[in-house]
DNA sequence: ACCTGAACACCGTTCAAGT
DNA sequence: ACCTGAACACCGTTCAAGT
């Protein structure tokens, strides 16, 4: 019954996908692991900060199935593979977008889709400035954007919300990631 | 003791403001209304529905001060103020931006900001799909920015994260909303 | 290092009953 | 129409103690 700290992480990240987030509870995950809710703060000082290892798990796992993404691409490309791929990810696990974006909001984790968007937009010639407010835009619409369509399957499963079943979620979201980059690319030209 | 549903809200809102979204419970409310948390249920269904309402009583009031909007100017600028607006009515209060963003993800209340803004998009000759898409990616980031900011303005305060103090919210959301309306005049000059 | 067991201080919601 | 009182089924977190 002795696990290690990566292995409470995993379990987590299933519950959470077996289950949702509001199912995701210490005394559930203990429950699971087979030991009491108070062990796991031997592991981690808070929910809140396991949650941010749970987002940073799905980041690093990445998308089920990852495009590839041609190095030699301009970095409106880059950028915008960058966002998809992100999307991708939170996709892959029941209530994904919601964890990555509390995690964000509370700034103990899922760091490295900001980075990797600055980076792309710095080494693409954008002023270092700009490349954080555009990056910080971007990730407040894919994930927003995530999260509510995530949101609205769930709804619409349950039954609590009327979701339209003709949204096509995929086409309005690359819409928006084209939307800001297409606004950057008109602010970097001058 | 008796109340109705609108002095239920106000009071709601005045519990928000003061101690924050984490204290606005059932059981708290009815403490500060006099009454029994079960006597709430006569007037909402459940938590989230008067969370909706107080999302709503928000946007009724706006602003503490409102600039003024022309309404002979272009549809950029118009589409500008209302995000700006919404911004300001949101800061006007303790986790006004959170109580806002989560009635929207609910589907239960918060529709107005994305009706003035299709609306104002569509006025001003931009396709009504299009002016969707762009409405929500305006509003993504408008509350997924202002979530930001009460977040880390709070946690500096609290001292759970590191808040800059250089940062220039003002400045960098007016960045983001200009980038998103620069994408979409491009596109809209085909 | 990792866990138990018990406790503390809470939650949202339901429901029969009262006025 | 609006509210009481009691209950149900939970929460996150702390802490002394065990191995």
């Amino acid at each position: 019954m002795r696990h290690r700290r990566e292995d409470v992480v995993a379990r987590a990240l299933q519950v959470l996908d077996d289950h949702g987030l509001a199912d995701l509870t210490m005394r559930r995950l203990g429950t699971e692991l087979g030991i009491q809710p108070s062990a796991l703060y031997h592991h981690f000082p808070s929910k809140q900060v396991l949650l941010a290892a749970v987002a940073d798990e799905i980041l690093e796992r990445g998308p089920r199935s990852s495009s590839e993404v041609l190095s030699d691409e301009p970095w409106e490309g880059r950028a915008r593979a960058a966002c998809h791929t992100l999307r991708d990810a939170c996709l892959a696990w029941t209530d994904g977008a919601e964890v990555v974006a509390t995690a964000r909001a509370f700034g103990l984790g899922a760091r490295a889709p900001y980075d990797e968007l600055v980076g792309v937009l710095v080494t693409g010639g954008v002023d270092v400035d700009l490349a954080g407010s555009a990056a910080r835009t971007l990730l407040h619409f894919v994930l927003g954007h995530a999260t509510d369509e995530q949101t609205h399957r769930q709804a619409g499963s349950v039954g609590a919300i009327d979701t339209d079943p003709a949204t096509d979620f995929t086409a309005d979201f690359a819409t928006g990631v084209d939307l800001v980059l297409a606004g950057l690319q008109a602010r970097v030209r001058r």
